[in-house]
DNA sequence: CATGAATGAGCCTTCATTCAT
DNA sequence: AATGAATGAAGGCTCATTCAT
């Protein structure tokens, strides 16, 4: 990791936020240069990244080592006694997290399918790891025995259900559904609860 | 001429199909002639399309008269005097659906936020429309009577488990959760179920 | 001379019109096929000229033969017994000549450069004859006798004076000096009459 | 780098010289930057101007500067006591004036009626300026009293068949006169002189 | 370090011209 | 004779990148 110095700071910051905006395509170095406060055009960028693609690995990458020291798994292992208060908790956290990487996201969702092997792995860093999270708690934490496959595919509905509110609005431009957080939130809980209590029959 | 499809067909099929896998500003236009069968660089393409955003325009617009030809909400009205057998169709219907607009929906991750008014206008047909639908339906069929927002609030977690799946692989390059379709909808239909027999205390 | 069909009348008035609005370059074969009635892009205009340089030549050329038939040099033989109405005549003539070609006129300042034959044989004509005439007359008809040097001198300033009002109006883009034709025309009369009844010494 | 001089002088040399040549249309900015020694179609000239027309624009303000410092204007109030001495001086510097400015000439001829606010107002300088001045001081020296009619149209005929013998070589392409400006000059002097001493009636 | 300048490559678009129908 | 379609060439402009200062 190199050296983090105010301008190369600057840039990653400038980076992030336009990547977002317009896409790593739509984001000329000039402009990058511009928005932190560096000659436009001079190719001052140069002196801190390889090259543009570097950039925007050094954009994801702090954006994933922020997302990790958010990462607060601790909600996973509390052991509030109420299932649909620690539900409630675990659902509140993961939007807040995908809210707070939404930048991340927007990049994501425009680049993701170039085949990047640093996308991929950030890819998998913000939604497979707390999917993966949410099944082990499942079952772990569900009265009656869940199977793996049972626990997997509860996981995957409800964190793709989380996720999806999140991606309609932050990658497709505006939020599809006219549904609150908090009804949403309620409504999660209660189905993810029924589902934990009484999980389907899987062949 | 390669290909005895009138040239203008080729030229949206060709366009379709690199922008949902470059991107628009990844595809060059020099790339749609070329995969058209055009001379690359000739900017025949002009004789079929004012610009290229012209050409995104049709390749939507395509798309999306596809979507409406295929739309066929007859499942909507099938009374099969079985709740749960009518949702496993519906879910297999709008999984399908989905997947047959794969490119759409790239195209639309990629540039969605640009926000033409076009683009927007596709997601509403792609998403918002099926969900408003679902939420519809959802009201007509619960044995328990259902307010708007539970009806709302149920439906934004059916589609949006649903659209995650799909936008997770399609868009962001793989799938997330190792879930076959099968327990995936097995799953999806146990839990709506519950939901719309025994639906969550809104505020 | 080839047949002068009337599709082919349609295209050089076309031509000619628009050279003369937008200059040569900046007027498409598609533009002029549009105006003359053509489908626009279509290349009709080349079943009847080889190019647009050929359609250039065409509509030059057909100007001029339009000068040549309007050209009535009776004027300048007519013996009015009065010189001063004869000048009168005589400018008024020369000053209508300019006006009815001014698309020509256009045409050559925009063209003439380029160092082609046919425009230079234009500008000859439209010009050098007037002027080379205008001598000759002076010659025969000033009361005191002209020496050649004179006689071009004078001419030479007489016909650049008429020039100019219509070349900065019609070239230049809007009249450049506040003079009605009533004006200029009178003394125009009045200076050259008394340069040829009082002419300069020359060396 | 073939020439000491700053490349943004070198640059609106180029364009300057070949726009005159051959229009603004009929010149690439790879043709001026070929000039001006830079890489050919490598777009350098888009560091020291925004567009094309930005370039043009720079080069006709450029020559405008150059002709306010050349211009002047002290033989507009030199006593010479001797009219006929003083107008002698005045054609011989008009005439100078236009020769120095001979690419203006032919750019604004090209490009003028184009309806460009900047090429207007460089006409305006160039000729109205001129005419303005040369009305105003024959008023002013003229042994009898002129009316503003009188001057004015004096002045238009006299500046006329200065430019005129400018811009017929200069724009058209070759003296279509075949007169020394020696014998121009004696003749236009004889004639403004005889104009100011007797003047004609003007209805 | 930062900057001014330059450059190779590429992009979107226009256009004169050709040709089969 | 006219059209729809195609094409080679070029044009204006952008951009990632390099380098001397």
């Amino acid at each position: 990791m190199p050296e983090s110095t105010p301008t190369r700071d600057r840039i990653v910051d400038a980076a992030v936020k336009l990547f977002a905006e317009r896409g790593f395509r739509g984001t000329s170095i000039t402009a990058i240069e511009a928005e932190a406060g560096l000659t436009p055009g001079a190719g001052g960028i140069y002196h801190h990244f390889k090259s543009k693609q570097d950039l925007l690995r050094a954009g994801v990458e702090r954006q994933l080592s922020r997302l990790d020291a958010l990462r607060d798994m601790r909600w996973l292992i509390t052991d509030l006694g109420d299932l649909r208060a620690e539900l409630t908790i675990g659902a509140r956290y993961i939007l807040s997290e995908l809210d707070s990487e939404a930048e991340l996201l927007r990049i994501l969702a425009s680049e993701a399918r170039t085949g990047q092997e640093l996308l991929i792995s950030a890819v998998e860093k913000i939604v497979s790891n707390s999917y993966t999270e949410l099944a082990t708690w499942m079952r772990s934490r569900s009265d009656v025995t869940l199977t793996d496959a049972q626990a997997n595919a509860i996981a995957a509905l409800a964190m793709g259900s989380l996720l999806s509110s999140r991606v309609t609005a932050t990658v497709l431009g505006g939020p599809a559904f006219p549904v609150s957080d908090e009804h949403l939130i309620a409504t999660w809980v209660h189905g993810t609860l029924q589902l934990l209590q009484n999980p389907p029959t899987l062949p």
